[in-house]
DNA sequence: TTGTCATATTCAAAAATTTGAATATGTGTG
DNA sequence: CACACATATTCAAATTTTTGAATATGACAA
């Protein structure tokens, strides 16, 4: 194993990888809870395709993970704390904190989606 | 003024500009105190235009700012919760919070370093 | 004003990232 | 097995970012 990576290098590997916008906006589409790629699809209207390609980037970072229900497969942060990355980082962009949280599942037509959709929306 | 950037493309924008690793080690440089770019210079061992380059990247962005002194330029962080962002994103890669925060000003002979060095080294 | 030192700017080549299109894989169902 | 659906992979073109080299500017001192 060659992993001599200075601290500050890890550091810039993570935020750059979080940094683009689309992988931002499926980190927020996920959240603490999961997501299908269906569920990204809709949400963000982007192609399957790309939308696949990212999350194998983020795959690839360790920073989600996955795990497959039949025909669909369910995506997790494996650290929620990015979330916090993110949070501190609106706030110094005055971006009040309930604004980016993407929540909104009903377009969305897989079985967990509506499902989530009644049992969730009680925050 | 042409501004309706939705929220997570401004989160997103401030976590890449921070994310280029030299610009990075420049914010961690500068810390909560002001560098010239002759710290940087010696303390990253990066030419100095390449390194006044990072600096208008992170002066564009208004994530720093500067102020002349005679000769010599100093920089200062607009907003310091950068710094959290950073270490928020450390701590996911574990990185113990020490260990990224650059604070050597013994290679930059410029008057405030030498200065500096007497001074704050007391934390 | 001339020289020197600290820093800035400009420009282009090199490298990396983003994105799209086509296609492949895996799972459940009839 | 064959088909449909959810998702993955591959590959290349387009775009952006990074980086280096050359040069410019601005302040001070002699």
């Amino acid at each position: 194993m060659s992993k001599r990576i200075p601290p500050h290098k890890k550091i810039s590997d993570l935020l750059t990888s979080i940094g683009n916008p689309t992988r931002l906006q499926i980190l927020l589409a996920i959240g603490t809870g999961e997501a299908c790629v269906c569920h990204l699809e809709s949400l963000l209207e982007l192609r399957q395709a790309y939308i696949s390609q990212q999350l194998m980037t983020l795959r690839k970072k360790k920073i989600i993970n996955s795990r497959r229900e039949g025909k669909y497969i369910y995506y997790r942060l494996v650290n929620p704390e990015v979330l916090e990355v993110i949070r501190a980082a609106g706030e110094i962009m005055g971006i009040p904190k309930d604004s980016f949280v993407i929540q909104d599942h009903s377009n969305c037509e897989c079985p967990r989606c509506s499902m989530e959709e009644t049992t969730i929306a009680n925050g």
